[in-house]
DNA sequence: CGGTTGCTCAACCATATGGTTTATAATTGC
DNA sequence: GCAATTATAAACCATATGGTTGAGCAACCG
């Protein structure tokens, strides 16, 4: 598998696009969990639980340490970076494109560089 | 309880978990587009571009104008925020973590809350 | 008018996803 | 050793996703 590096990205947004990835994502802010632990608030199989985990742990945003039967995890900052970063490239964008009109429209000088 | 409307997230990040999407979203940062225009770097069928624009339509990353045949694209800001928003709870809140840590370490008092 | 363009819709297909249940492996505790 | 706990694996199912082709429709053009 290729990886190229906007594929990283498919999978920390691909990863996020679940409600219930997300709030294990929440749960872990606040401290390391078990997968059991990470499992208990949800209406489903710890299986299922598991395999959302997997999907948490194959995007990165989170690292597994298997203590003994346990397996322990915590969030992984770098992979939110990113794809914060991507966002902020396009919001800021907009951001730019609205003062360059704040500009314009309380133009004092008519100074137009890029 | 921090998030209700995470379904509406779920529509945004599920949007840009595609890598033509997130082209296309990069493509309207420079501007509107047309469904043509949008379509026309892809190896897919126009249908398929199609597809993808309702699904950035419809996770509300896209407002869609109608003139004559031709459907105009241009970026709407506000879901790439929300989602900036969700992201920069969880970096922000591990800043705070590494902060707390950086406390410890420099401690010169035991103030133990989270 | 008739042809072409811009785009969507419908039907279809292969694969991915999210859940289940059952089975299995490894660790811990009595 | 045996039983319970923690977690994954495997098989299975329903639905979603991303692509195709072909049809259809409205709008522009000559």
């Amino acid at each position: 598998m290729v990886e190229q590096p906007q594929s990283a990205l498919d999978g920390v947004f691909h990863a996020l696009a679940d409600p219930t990835r997300r709030a294990m994502v929440h749960q872990l802010a606040s401290g390391e969990r078990t997968v059991s632990e990470l499992a208990e608030p949800y209406a489903m199989s710890l299986a299922a639980a598991s395999k959302h985990v997997k999907v948490l742990e194959g995007a990165g945003l989170i690292h597994r340490e298997i203590e003994g039967r346990v397996h322990r995890c915590s969030l992984e900052r770098e992979p939110l970076v990113r794809a914060l970063s991507w966002l902020r490239t396009y919001t800021d964008f907009w951001d730019a494109r609205l003062d360059a009109l704040d500009d314009l429209l309380n133009a004092e000088n008519d100074d137009d560089r890029h």
